[in-house]
DNA sequence: TAGGCCATCTGGTCCT
DNA sequence: AGGACCAGATGGCCTA
């Protein structure tokens, strides 16, 4: 793969520096604003939760508070045998804002790993699935590193 | 302007 | 039943 390739050519054969020390990873890759939970989201007046062009969203926002506490299908057609789960808005809601609060959970650690990977200091952010990569790399140049002294 | 990356929403599936 | 996890869809932002 080109990225692997890549990776092999420049990146590694600069994880140690001239005093066989592994190089510090720039702070400047710290977390990004849109990387974080997005607080200026327009909440919603009556429950406090973010509210967005989404179906749910436009129920609250053309005033259908009276689905919050009332089950119901989720979408379109239920004719069929397998029924769907049935989901409240709120718990639509809850949802959304435990997938947002696993997917920052998920970023901090990768966070965390972009600071275990060395990698030049001008070199721009790298993104989740550089930083995958270049933590294989990183870790069998180590593994390598270990069997060979 | 196209493509890459990311945040968020959403519904399905699995697990407790 | 409800939460965790996952993948697809969508839209915004940024860069070449």
């Amino acid at each position: 793969m080109e990225m692997q390739g890549c990776l092999q050519d420049s990146t590694l054969l600069n994880f140690v520096n001239d005093d066989g020390n592994l190089m510090a990873f720039p702070q400047k890759y710290n977390l990004g604003p849109k990387q974080k939970v997005d607080d200026d989201a327009p909440l919603c007046p009556n429950t406090q939760k973010r509210i967005s062009d989404s179906f749910w969203s436009r129920e609250l926002e053309d005033g259908a508070e009276d689905h919050l506490g009332s089950p119901r299908f989720c979408c379109g057609s239920h004719s069929k045998d397998k029924r769907r789960r049935i989901i409240t808005v709120v718990q639509r809601q809850a949802a959304n804002v435990r997938e947002r609060k696993r997917m920052f959970s998920l970023n901090e650690a990768f966070d965390e790993l972009r600071r275990k990977v060395p990698t030049f200091a001008y070199e721009k952010r790298l993104s989740r699935i550089e930083t995958l990569r270049l933590a294989i790399v990183y870790i069998s140049f180590m593994t390598d590193l270990l069997e060979h002294t």
